[in-house]
Formats: C-alpha cells, sequence, structure tokens
DNA sequence: GTCTATATGTAGATAGAC
DNA sequence: GTCTATCTACATATAGAC
C-alpha cells in the first residue's frame, strides 16, 4: 500500500528451478548436490533453502512444472487436429520435441525415475501418470489390429520414446525419420510412412 | 609348493558381485554404498577394498558379469534356430527373461545408465554394444518392409525392452503376450500373433 | 530475501593389526 | 584375506547476521 509495488524484489525461484532442472536433466538426482544448483543460479546454498525446504521437495517442483510444461506442448501440437491417427503422430513428435529439444524440464521427467528417490516415488509416479494419460486415450482412438493390447502398446511405446536421450543425436537425422519409425512400430499400419500427407478428404 | 593347497581359502570375491549386482540393480548406483555393498556380502568394508580399488572398479566388475550373462542366456535360447523370424523372437523373450526374472546382473546393465558415472561411460557403453551388436545382426536378417530403417527399429526395441522392469509386474500376465507385443510392433508382420508355432515345414 | 558460517551425518577410501 | 579403526571430503541442512 505504501510506497513502491514496482519492481519486486528480484526473486530467484525460477532461476532456481531452471537451474535444477538443467543439472538433474544432465547428471541425474544423486549426482547432483545442492551445492551445484545454488552455484548454477548464481545463489549460495543457505538462499536456496528459503524457497525449497528440502533437495527431494525441489525434484518435485521440477517434476511438476516438466509435466505442466510436456502437457502444454502436446495439446498445443494436436491442436485442433480430429483425425486419430494424425492427432497419435502429432502426440509422438511433441514428445519427442519436448525431451530432445526443448527445455530441460521435460528430460528430467524421462531421466528421473520415481525409484530413484524412493522418498518421492509415490509423488513423482502421480505426475507422470497425469500426462501419460493422455496417450491412454489417443491410443484408445486408434483402430488397432486385432491381438494387440492398448495397455501393454502404451508400455512399449512410452519405453521406446523415454529412451531416446540416450542415444538420439541432432545429427541423427531429421526428427521426422524417427517420428515415421514410431508410427511404423506403434501406429498400426495406418498413415504409413512420409510426414503429414497434405489433408485432402477426410477419408 | 609346499604345503596344501586344497580349499583355498574362503574367496568371497562372487559374493561381493552378487551383492552389488542386486543392489546397484535395485537402488541405482549412487543411491548403493560400499558399506550397503560390505554389508550385504556379509564382510567388512575395509575386506572389499582388497578385492576391488573403487566403486566403480565394482561396477564395471558388474556390467561385465551382466554382460556375459545376459549373452549366455539369449545365444542359449536360441540354440539352432535358423528362422530369421523366429531367432528374432526368441532373442526378444530370452532378454526379457534375463531382466525380469533371473538374476539381477542383467538389470543392472539396463538399470544404471553410462551417463550415471560419467568417469567410467566409455567402459560402460562398451560392455552394452558388446551385446546390442546380437540384435543388429539378428535385425539385418529380418525381412523388414520397405521404409524401415534397421538401425531406428533396434533403438526403439532396445528402449522398449529395457523400460519393462520399471513397469512389469509378476502379474501382469504370461510373459508370451508381451512378447507378442513386441513381435507385432517390431518383428515386421512376420510370426503374426501367438507363441512358437508348432513347426511343421520349413517354409 | 540473501548472505556467511557451521552443525551434523555419511560417503569413499586407507592403515595397520591379526 | 579379513578385521577394526579412522582419515578426509563432501553431502544436506540450519543459525543467525545483514
Amino acid at each position: 500500500m505504501a510506497a513502491t509495488f514496482a519492481k519486486l524484489q528480484s526473486n530467484r525461484w525460477p532461476a532456481l528451478l531452471d537451474a535444477a532442472a538443467a543439472l538433474f536433466a544432465e547428471r541425474g538426482y544423486h549426482a547432483t548436490t545442492i551445492r551445484d544448483v545454488a552455484q548454477a543460479a548464481g545463489v549460495t546454498p543457505g538462499a536456496l533453502y528459503f524457497h525449497v525446504p528440502t533437495k527431494q521437495a525441489l525434484l518435485i517442483a521440477v517434476y511438476a512444472e516438466g509435466v505442466d510444461r510436456i502437457i502444454r506442448h502436446v495439446d498445443a501440437s494436436i491442436g485442433a487436429e480430429i483425425d486419430p491417427s494424425l492427432r497419435f503422430r502429432r502426440a509422438i513428435k511433441a514428445h519427442l520435441e519436448a525431451i530432445l529439444d526443448t527445455s530441460a524440464f521435460a528430460r528430467v521427467i524421462v531421466r528421473v525415475l520415481p525409484d530413484d528417490v524412493p522418498e518421492a516415488a509415490a509423488e513423482l509416479r502421480a505426475q507422470r501418470d497425469r500426462y501419460e494419460m493422455r496417450f491412454r486415450a489417443l491410443i484408445a482412438a486408434l483402430d488397432l489390429p486385432p491381438g494387440r493390447s492398448p495397455t501393454l502398446l502404451r508400455m512399449l511405446l512410452m519405453g521406446a520414446l523415454n529412451a531416446t536421450p540416450i542415444w538420439y543425436r541432432p545429427s541423427s537425422g531429421r526428427l521426422d525419420a524417427i517420428v515415421d519409425e514410431f508410427v511404423a512400430s506403434f501406429g498400426a499400419g495406418m498413415t504409413g510412412a512420409g510426414p503429414e500427407p497434405q489433408r485432402r478428404s477426410k477419408r
């Protein structure tokens, strides 16, 4: 109410979150120390503890932000598309973009497994599920060949997707070639090969 | 030369290796301490350092043993089969058996990623490659549909396979159902569904 | 809101007795 | 070949000044 409330005090929380995401994604949880995070964010370890009570809470915060971001990116990429096969393809591409190209937040979700931090495992699993349920819906809308299990297909798909940061290099070729391979494996003979066929009639 | 060389002194090395494999597979590398390993093996931390100079060397030893074991299991499961599709299917099943059912050694290979231990990464990667090259050969022998990349297919397959310990529970149903799903995704419409058709004629 | 300084625990690794 | 005892470093987290 009194004098100025322009220019709130510099809030380091976003910088801390960014630094933690980058380090957790790069080295994993246990190999990253609180000191590393504080230094990368340009604060001291003591200052960090003003914003977050424990290292685990910091991981959970990064996880939650990562899930928020990848959900936003995937939803935006699907857009208003209504063809289930194309929705599926776009979601795969958006997922790969998020964990390969963009911010480190999404990579933390696939790099740090809930089992790596038993005390936070339940919370981390809940965050993951919040996202993966989107793929449950996308797959349910597909016209799968007889004998295929939607649940198993989703498990295999997520496993293959989330392993890409291990082997992918920007020099591995166009991302669309990789998306093609995913669609060939998991799309069930639908859109064939090639990216986004220029749409002609709706069926 | 002198007196007795019957009954060498009790050698704790195998016990140490077993304990390390179980703990690395269960908790990962960083969350496992030297003290944990020593205690599980029934020795003191000091004794452990008689057998292995560093924690990293212990991991490398477990890794090498794990690769030896999974290679032996997969090769034995393929046996003398000559049909490429069936060789592929048997290798997938053997791989899953090794990381889901059997000893912890194989699970360490898929749980502890080379990047988790930068100082040992090169060595760990070499061990992994020693095994994965088998799948390169198996896939090369398959009759893939046009447009599929053998290399990308292998990357996706290994990712999906190695993620199974995250979600698989013995209650998830018969292993063959999971193998079927893998073959449906990566086998390229070859053996269809169902386990090991009782062989009739060779084509 | 951020600092310096530090408490407290536990990690990896070593020394030397037996 | 295995033990006990311990060194040294560094981890997470806290206390209290500014």
